[in-house]
DNA sequence: TACAAAAACTTGCGTGCGCAAGTATTCCCG
DNA sequence: CGGGAATACTTGCGCACGCAAGTTTTTGTA
């Protein structure tokens, strides 16, 4: 089991590392969402992804490509966050397939609270965990990473076409 | 939004790559593994904390740390393992309410297969994404990261105690 | 020894989500 | 310009999981 050549370092262990902090990190992170501002974990990520985009709105499959969801589970996720009055359903007239997602003000009001809630919650979790270098190294190993297994990911900065940047 | 202090990393940048990292693997690794082996992504993670413990077999309290699930998660996913013939259930004589999850035969032979499939997976999907010394730094980092954030999963390794390390 | 408090599971219940199938609209090509 | 293929969602269905409550056994304390 412990078998492999030393100085290779086992890929498995990488993900498995990589499954358990983002576990833990799920855990801790997402708890004090709900109780302070009543948002389960996805919700607050689509609500960020909605206000980083330009008019802050976004087409559901863009969304569903940027979050963890498949589009099945974002129609729902959106469902609960319209109802709650967090966002709005807009038609899309260039393409009458297509609905936006858009955050409404209470959204917005909505999303910023919860923002400085998980702030302080990761400056508490995680102060002094790392040092300034290692958590350089990290976040850009990281994003290659991310980059190579989840690349729908990546969006969110550097997306500044005005409308949409569609082939 | 993107105010925060040049030179400073934000922490809540770190958070959301590797939740976006976990959930590339996650989707990319778990699907082999329902095809191949008819295992659940869940079920893969239990199959190894149990063949990489004392006896194959491990408290089911000390499982739920290590995984995670909840215990009443894992009752269910013992359930469901114990019914393919893959896990029994062994009744713990110093501890009567306790109960002990091991691995059948037929479970270490599933797991090995499911191992193959998954390093295999992960070689084609990881090849060429890191450099050596990034891959280095990347787990070392991502341990301590998950050390602070879940504690409970770093038992895997050095668990040698023949019975309980039970303070 | 007796008895309350805690621990180790296990179940009832509700919810979120993925997969597959369905509907509406657009695209492509002859 | 017509009709099949592709796209963008949306629903039916089922499952996995967390929370809270219940049961059994152990522990701590008077």
């Amino acid at each position: 089991m412990s078998e492999q050549a030393a100085g290779e370092i086992d890929q498995i262990t990488l993900v498995g590392l990589v499954l358990e902090a983002a576990s833990g990190l799920q855990r801790a992170v997402s708890a004090p969402l709900e109780r302070h501002c009543e948002l389960a974990g996805q919700d607050f990520e689509i609500l960020i992804r909605l206000a980083r985009s330009p008019g802050s709105r976004l087409r559901m499959s863009d969304l569903a490509a940027q979050t963890a969801l498949t589009p099945s589970g974002l129609t729902r996720a959106i469902d609960r966050l319209s109802h709650a009055g967090l966002v709005s359903r807009q038609s899309c007239p260039e393409d009458r397939r297509g609905a936006f997602a858009a955050l409404t003000g209470a959204g917005e009001v909505r999303m910023r609270e919860a923002l400085e809630i998980h702030r302080a919650q990761l400056a508490e979790l995680l102060d002094g965990a790392l040092e300034p270098n290692e958590e350089r190294a990290l976040v850009a190993a990281l994003r290659k990473l991310r980059d190579r297994v989840n690349p729908g990911a990546a969006v969110a900065t550097s997306h500044d076409a005005t409308t949409e940047a569609k082939p």
